[in-house]
DNA sequence: GGTGAAACTATGCGTAA
DNA sequence: TTACGCATAGTTTCACC
């Protein structure tokens, strides 16, 4: 994990499709040499995966919330995990610090829907209660600068 | 935005180095027609970009908190994107409903950073307090299912 | 939407630093 | 170990049906 990986990292976070000549070109190598790289990088786990980003309002996923969900008891067991995934609504779910409870990303085509989803949370055991924070305009969402060596470049 | 355009997403969701010729294979057209319609999809604005997904903790990034930055005033105006965007552990940024706040989603190396970031974010023009939820451990992050035609699968 | 051909890319290998 | 350059296999991307 030297500088030109971490360079090679943000452009591929910019623009997977770039071919790796393009690629060893910004970063000063050939391409089988940037390829080479990548190859490792995907192969060591620090690159998990290539996926495309699609418009949520675009596929009727127009409306976004944050839920906190309240449990009676502890929900770090394997089960918890699998209850949420099998909402398809749910985008991310983390277990949180400061109580029982985790905080899910939902997206919903209608607040309608949204409001189904709050009913089936309730419907998982141990669920208590929720608190829902709606979203009116995401800012911006972006891909994760790394820390390694580089701060802004001036 | 047929059966086979949802489809498509789907795949590309997962694994947007498939080959045209085998996401062709996997919803019955050839590659070109495949490359078509995800070439029409790109022009739509329905798939936005390509990108790689990087192990947040191999880049030096494995603390996750989300912050609700509350403000004395309105922060929709144009400004308070840039301000935010330009601390680069800030992954997401959203204007939420219910109370002058936007709810950021924070990635640091360490505790310390985030505390730091915390201290930045009251630098910010208007910002009255933070509330900070961090995150234990992720359950889940995946791409959203489009809603559009198809239920899970039978 | 399909076919086939041309241009471009990825990627393994031999070699060198 | 890491990078280079070349050769080949595979992919993208046309024009045409």
């Amino acid at each position: 994990m030297d500088d030109i990986d971490t360079q090679l990292i943000v452009l591929l976070q910019q623009d997977a499709t770039q071919s790796y000549a393009t690629l060893g070109a910004a970063v000063g190598l050939s391409a089988a040499a940037a390829h080479e790289r990548v190859r490792k990088l995907r192969a060591r786990g620090v690159v998990r995966s290539t996926r495309v980003e699609v418009d949520p309002a675009a596929v009727g996923r127009g409306v976004l919330a944050y839920v906190m969900v309240d449990a009676s008891a502890w929900m770090g067991s394997a089960g918890t995990a699998e209850a949420l995934a099998e909402l398809p609504e749910i985008e991310e779910a983390h277990i949180v610090a400061g109580s029982a409870s985790v905080l899910v990303k939902v997206r919903t085509g209608t607040t309608e829907a949204l409001q189904e989803v709050l009913g089936r949370l309730f419907g998982i055991e141990g669920v208590t209660g929720t608190q829902t924070i709606v979203v009116l305009e995401t800012l911006f969402e972006r891909p994760l600068s790394p820390a390694s060596p580089e701060p802004p470049a001036p």
